[in-house]
DNA sequence: TAAAATTAAATTGTACACAATATAATTTGA
DNA sequence: TCAAATTATATTGTGTACAATTTAATTTTA
């Protein structure tokens, strides 16, 4: 048979059975705050940089308003985030932090760590592969900009 | 803000976000053959292994009964899988290709090389990549032994 | 400046993922 | 040997992903 074919040739299933494993890791972690990783990550960027527009989380996450609109709307239901219309362009919805997000920050802070030693991959490995991941993606990018 | 929480400081993301990325490419060849890319998992396996139960299928791809059930039956309706109950034991069912899912295999062949080129990641890169995936997932499964 | 193009979110529809549970068949063991 | 435990698949329900379309607001431009 084909050699490509060959699941254990394949480069982009390893990439998705691990991601899926550690989302399985977090997912420990974050049913005690009662999110999922998706919502997980949205509180990162917010955490971070502060409000938001949808567009703005969906170009950092990589992620559309398909997916956006209803998980942010899950996220208010929960107390989270509260979400509004910009009044100086209405076509706009920024995405604030409540109180209690805010405060969940704390709650996530040795969520990282732990996941990390739970996974049992060395520190050495988890930087090689930081790295790595960081160059493939930016090869991919360049590409595509390139393409254009 | 601590640093742990930083989305550049995350390994998990770049992981899931590559992910979908090259997932993204395989789309467009998947969509000449009207399959999805975890349909196209599951015809590798059989088109490596051949005739495979639904356990077996799960077990190399990572996926249960509750992803794979509608998965495969879509993949029947199609007309690229026949699904039938083991007569030796009638809890066991047997996906195997039809014709038409084993001609697949030909066209199928190009894609993973194609794919490849599509991201621009350098061969380098890739068979970095790929040894990193193994050491990783390797330690992962290790550590997850050892833990019973 | 008013129509055309663009932009930001939302909506619709399909297909995963996965936890939890159900169902039915087979094995185990008292 | 027959009830209890186990196993294999299916079902149910929630939450992503993402393509395609829609809606409404803003910008561009003829």
């Amino acid at each position: 048979m084909n050699e490509q074919l060959k699941l254990d040739n394949q480069v982009c299933f390893p990439i998705y059975a691990l991601s899926r494993e550690i989302i399985g890791l977090y997912r420990t972690e974050l049913e005690v705050l009662d999110i999922t990783y998706p919502q997980y990550l949205v509180l990162l960027v917010l955490w971070e940089d502060g409000t938001q527009t949808v567009n703005q989380i969906g170009e950092k996450l990589k992620l559309d308003s398909g997916t956006l609109t209803p998980l942010l709307k899950r996220l208010e239901v929960k107390g989270i985030v509260s979400r509004c219309r910009c009044s100086a362009d209405e076509r706009v919805v920024h995405i604030a932090l409540t109180e209690k997000g805010a405060v969940m920050e704390q709650m996530a802070a040795g969520i990282p760590e732990r996941v990390m030693k739970m996974s049992g991959i060395s520190q050495e490995s988890l930087d090689q592969l930081k790295e790595m991941l960081a160059s493939v993606m930016g090869q991919m990018c360049a590409f595509r900009k390139k393409e254009l």
